[in-house]
RNA sequence: GGUUCGGUAGCUCAGCUGGUUAGAGCGCACGACUCAUAAUCGUGAGGUCGGGAGUUCAAGUCUCCCCCGAACCA
């Protein structure tokens, strides 16, 4: 156990209904978020990992429309795949709840109502292009015409992809619904609730400047953001698929029979919402990691995030949760990722490039993909995905360091020993350096992790990995055996222990393989714990005469031919 | 356009508050070993740290300008 037993609210944003997500989402919140909650938990600390799909507003009731469904029921299965797809990366999560859930909804009327109380909230009336053929109103990027300024035909409402001039979709020419495509459209009035944001700027300012717990570039785009002052939003929209806007007595307000809850508002709430649907599926308390009155001002919150969504994170759900006035946990630690790049461009579902979730999954384990996405994550700048690179770093780092390592002790202690752990021998040099190794390796390893630096955690574990490899070839086992079998059983024996250790300060990253090595070695559940760097019994734990088995061949290695066929089949490799 | 972050060995990247011969992994060459998925271990080659100017006893590490790339701009 660690000097200090925390607890760690983690949460890695969440994905959108619409679709399995490509490799990049998941290398930039949700597999980073699980590598921390993993390693969290194996040292000890209670953690309690929450995400959710984000399911309301208009994409989701589009796709739903062409595929034929109810919104409800094309939400209904796309969480399943989505469910599915995380469970099939070993995805952690204590709670995958939905945006679209009762809890989410209740809580979003809440906020509402205490935001209005607190004189946040107003109502506004603007102007909006209703589409007669759609029989509804446009969102902004659905409506299409001449650009006012370029003069280019297929402009978006929100912003013109020619000239990249910001619109307002009332200013276009001929516009026309990019949904039906029809012209038969007028602006009408249309009254909305607007969060009134620019109240909050100098509360959420200062709450920004007091946290010291961010990166500079989480911290950077907050106050740009707050430099360029924060602006009143409209927090609903008119739309039927969404979080009803109600009065405190909870019935519908009038004049928003037609309106619900705008994403933007809701979605962050489902933070918490998950939490609670959570808790009333397991009889477990969420108060006591949201309400900093109901034990929650210990609880260490750390967020899991794309570039993107900082600005929401640090800005926009602060505003609402402090104009609440209401003791509500707020972040204390963020992690900002970049993408995951194709060959230099983008994921692309429609031009064939890139590879999603679930086609993953067929190809490959979980932990090949997970090791390669978290050894390169795009931390600091966009990472380009290679096929080479992911070969390379499969064959190299799982297949010959460890998926070797484990083999070859295993192995030669079964044909030499009986599978059992030899009790013989004394330590000497070669025992000596490694766990010098050991010491200032694991030292390091951990403290790559409490910081969530996961490309240097993941090179502290292949090196400690390596130095494994070393210490085989000082203690050469196999040489001494012809003259000294007690000599050759305490290089077996470390060796043995050795993959213990290196299983479990892996199992974070690659989860699935870790637990086949311990199984094979027969390290019971208990004893599956983050090793202490200062530990001078890691090297012989296991009980002498206990029994292994060597397990079967951990990782195959990636095939030229392979890498041929799916650069072919996923679009890689050509410019 | 504005802002931010990057541009370090063939490739992918580390290099905190400026200070001995600039590091790692992969790839490559050579050697060792044979327990192991022809795996492993060792040695070596390879960089005027994007370009230019400046500050300093001293700059990859600070300042300014320029070039290139990426992201964000509700």
């Amino acid at each position: 156990m660690p000097a200090r037993a925390k607890r760690i609210l983690i949460t890695s944003a969440l994905p959108y209904i619409n679709g399995v997500k490509h490799l990049g989402n998941l290398a930039g919140s949700m597999l980073p978020a699980d590598v921390h909650a993993r390693a969290m938990r194996l040292m000890g600390h209670e953690v309690l990992y929450i995400c959710a799909t984000d399911e309301h507003g208009t994409p989701a009731e589009l796709a739903a429309g062409k595929a034929g469904q109810d919104v409800r029921a094309y939400c209904d299965e796309q969480h399943d795949i989505q469910r599915a797809a995380g469970e099939g990366f070993a995805l952690s999560y204590d709670f995958f709840g939905r945006s679209s859930s009762p809890e989410n909804a209740a809580l979003t009327q809440h906020f509402a109502h205490v935001l209005e109380e607190n004189g946040l909230i107003e109502e506004r009336t603007s102007r909006q292009v209703y589409s007669l053929a759609d029989g509804r109103f446009l969102p902004d990027r659905y409506v299409e015409g001449t650009c006012p300024h370029c003069g280019y035909e297929k402009a978006r409402g929100d912003q013109c992809d020619n000239c990249g001039r910001l619109l307002d979709p009332v200013d276009l020419k001929d516009p026309y619904s990019a949904v039906s495509g029809s012209s038969d459209i007028e602006i009408r009035d249309t009254t909305h609730l607007f969060l009134l944001q620019s109240q909050m700027q100098e509360d959420i300012r200062g709450w920004v400047e007091a946290s010291d717990d961010w990166p500079q570039l989480a911290k950077s785009i907050a106050l740009k953001w707050l430099d360029e002052g924060l602006r009143d939003r409209a927090i609903t929209r008119d739309l039927s698929w969404g979080v009803p806007v109600t009065l405190p007595d909870g019935s519908i307000r009038p004049g928003f029979e037609d309106k619900v809850f705008y994403v933007w508002f809701d979605a962050p709430i489902e933070y918490i919402g998950a939490t609670q649907e959570w808790a009333h599926s397991t009889g477990a308390d969420w108060q006591r990691w949201w309400r900093t009155d109901a034990g929650a001002e210990d609880v260490e919150y750390v967020q899991f995030m794309g570039k993107d969504n900082v600005a929401f994170h640090t800005v926009s759900f602060p505003v609402t949760i402090r104009g609440s006035k209401e003791p509500w946990k707020l972040v204390d630690k963020l992690k900002a990722f970049n993408w995951v790049t194709w060959y230099g461009g983008k994921f692309s579902t429609s031009e064939n490039r890139g590879v999603f979730m679930d086609q993953a999954l067929d190809l490959l384990p979980a932990d090949y993909w997970r090791w390669y996405l978290t050894a390169n994550a795009p931390e600091g700048s966009d990472a380009a995905f290679t096929w080479e690179g992911f070969q390379s770093a499969v064959n190299s780092d799982l297949a010959n360091v460890l998926g070797n390592f484990v083999n070859r002790i295993t192995k030669y202690c079964a044909s030499k020993f009986d599978g059992q752990v030899p009790g013989g021998g004394a330590p000497g040099e070669a025992e000596a350096w490694m766990a010098g190794e050991l010491e200032t390796r694991l030292a390091a390893l951990t403290a790559h992790h409490e910081n969530m630096e996961f490309r240097k955690a993941a090179a502290e574990t292949r090196a400690i990995w390596a130095a494994g490899n070393e210490y085989l070839t000082r203690a050469e086992p196999w040489v001494k055996y012809k003259s000294d079998v007690d000599a050759a059983a305490i290089g077996v024996r470390t060796g043995l222990n050795l993959a213990a250790v290196f299983a479990i300060i892996a199992a974070p990253i690659i989860p699935d393989t870790a637990a086949r090595i311990l199984d094979a070695l027969g390290v019971p559940q208990d004893n599956r714990r983050w090793p202490d760097a200062a530990d001078k019994t890691l090297m012989d734990a296991l009980p002498h005469g206990h029994e292994i088995t060597p397990p079967d061949v951990l990782f195959s290695k990636i095939e030229d031919s392979q890498v041929a066929e799916w650069t072919d089949r996923f679009g890689g490799g050509e410019d």
